[in-house]
DNA sequence: TATAATACTGACTCTAGAGTCAGTATTATG
DNA sequence: CATAATACTGACTCTAGAGTCAGTATTATA
């Protein structure tokens, strides 16, 4: 009984987390093409390629499974999104920034992205035990997001607002568009969504009557400069 | 048989119908209540006080029941925003109007919202025999207004832009506005929702810089006139 | 190698709820 | 009023799938 108790983790404590782990992915995969009433948990395990009950020795219940998958996620785009805009340098970079990452996982991740846009009436509406870690970790990044337009109002860069309000109707944005490309009613080339979300966000469909400053950027986004470690 | 068979409509069709709306009207306050998938039609029939069976004399499953019930309400959404946007004056009117139909219904209808917005996203990505349908009826809506829009820009009132992803980006962002509410994070007095959607939409973050015209409106929205019919 | 501990299995149980249908109530008709 | 037509009922069937658990395989330990 010497064995490594201590902080590190056991060779059986890292078999199961790994384990746990492939069992997440494989539900992400099948809440994605089924969501999440018509996923059953047969499917999982077969994607997982392991049986039923071996489920059960890992996760409690299917909501269980299902808030595990959602969570590891959006707590992973959580962190790039504080990342990314603490990199960024202004408010603008920073929305942008914050566009970027929401945009790339998105892109990324499409399991994740249909559930995301599925399930998230669900997640929001009605009373599960998810509802409200759901809401919490979807209102802390948007917080995050807020404590940037609120910077933005204070140095006169953005139009005084309700920057929460602000900040979570840009999130829903990115979510949406995403959904728009995907459900193929937003033109699927030619419209680079990003941009086309940040635009309206920061100019809205009025003219650029008085352009503030010629800062027309030169062919992408200048994110690449990496200053200040 | 010389009964009223020519387009009138028979006692029995008339019945028929009203007890058809009734159970419709249950359905939304159930579907509202539980989502889709909870929802049973035990409850369903309940609502409607009648017995399970009947339903089925009227419908032919859950799932028509569900789409009969969505559809009724946005038809009528789409006819009242028709007639709100041929009735206003200008872009920006319309576009106004627009808004206004739909946070009309919002307020009006809690049940159809709730469900609206928590269905939406399986309406649009799991392959039911209804997402087509929707699809075609909320891409309807969109191209109705993405005509106003088009409008606007060649007229220059708007910059250019795809008319039609900024068309179903505004209704996106309709219903995410009323969906933050109704979730409860976005503040529920003191945030005149239309007027936000509103303001974002045409405006964006950016502050003014130069005012085109300053027609900063006294109070409220000055939608009470009504010209030329 | 024996045996104890742990990990996994998949056939089984149990439940909930969609959809059915023989029977009953209601309404129309001669 | 008799009887036919129609409208409704709710107990029942059937299925799918979540969750269980006695049994099997694997791995560690003496």
């Amino acid at each position: 009984m010497t064995r490594a108790q201590n902080s590190r983790k056991t060779r059986r404590e890292v078999l199961a987390e790994f384990r746990g782990g492939e069992i997440l992915a494989a539900a992400r995969r099948v809440f994605a093409r089924r969501g999440f009433d018509a996923a059953t948990l047969e499917e999982v395990a077969q994607e997982a390629g392991i049986a039923k009950g071996t489920l059960y020795l890992y996760f409690p219940s299917k909501e269980e499974i299902f808030w595990a998958a959602v969570r590891e996620r959006m707590l992973e785009l959580r962190q790039r999104a504080q990342a990314a805009m603490r990199q960024a340098e202004g408010v603008q970079a920073r929305v942008r920034a914050a566009i970027a990452v929401r945009g790339e996982l998105m892109r990324s991740d499409t399991e994740f992205m249909r559930i995301y846009l599925t399930e998230f009436g669900h997640l929001c509406a009605h009373p599960t035990r998810h509802r409200k870690p759901f809401r919490e970790l979807y209102l802390a990044m948007a917080r995050d997001l807020a404590d940037v337009l609120e910077d933005g109002m204070r140095a006169g860069e953005l139009r005084p607002g309700p920057p929460l309000e602000l900040a979570l109707t840009l999130q829903f944005l990115m979510r949406d568009c995403f959904t728009a490309r995907y459900m193929g009613v937003f033109a699927d080339d030619g419209l680079n969504l990003e941009n086309f979300v940040f635009e309206l966000f920061w100019h809205g469909v009025r003219p650029q009557s008085a352009p503030p400053r010629p800062v027309k950027k030169p062919a992408a986004a200048p994110r690449r400069m990496r200053k200040t470690r």
